[in-house]
DNA sequence: ACCTCATTCAACCAATAGGTTGAAGGTTAC
DNA sequence: GTAACCTTCAACCTATTGGTTGAATGAGGT
């Protein structure tokens, strides 16, 4: 956990990127289907998946000689907790913010 | 409008540029003041402003010698939205949210 | 064993990002 | 007018990013 914002947003900068998260929302999909749309290298998506796999974006699991590669919501859920703050309320008192964010992504229940 | 998820997401990848968004959180400041809690030169500063001014995450009037910096809370709306795309993750808990937004705002003594 | 498929590694390249410094541009104050 | 102040410009440096290609690794299929 506690991915950072700051390799959990650089990994979400890039459209390419982004178009491989929206992909696995339907499923989870084996490396070489994940490039299949694309027109740059298998190697470039390669890279890629590593990039969002570090951001905890998605996880990789190999199973036989096809790696599969899965959406993980939580890590979005962290960023998005973060803007959703920013969005809708200005001039609070940003240590009850903090407070509150910890409630929310605890998860206890 | 339609600022790109590419460059807003990239502006949001900085940690000092999270941190002077969170300071303008509380109120408008200048140029200066954005710059004084951090050690880096002022013109990285600007460098700095000039990148979220870039994704429209916020806004500079001159008014004076005195360039004022805003908060565009909008945009940064635009980039949640995104991610409400993403299933479950609408995920703040609203009735929470709305607890807390009330023990925030409505005792104004 | 051998061949094929799935994925990554390694070396390289051009472009960008984030920082520095010093000089320049405007604006207000004396 | 000139001095002080606020901000940006310009040139430069280094590290990182996103891409390439070709070889290497690993796991099945036959």
């Amino acid at each position: 956990m506690a991915h950072s914002l700051d390799i959990i947003f650089a990994a979400l900068a890039d459209p390419t990127r982004r178009a491989i998260l929206s992909m696995l929302l339907e499923d989870d999909m084996a490396v070489t289907d994940v490039a299949d749309p694309f027109e740059i290298s298998l190697a470039a998506i390669s890279k890629h998946l590593h990039v969002l796999t570090a951001a905890g974006l998605i996880s990789q699991e190999k199973r036989g000689r096809v790696k599969w590669c899965k959406l993980e919501p939580d890590t979005l859920r962290e960023a998005s907790t973060w803007m959703q703050g920013f969005g809708q309320m200005g001039g609070l008192d940003l240590d009850a913010f903090e407070r509150f964010l910890e409630s929310e992504l605890t998860p206890d229940a």
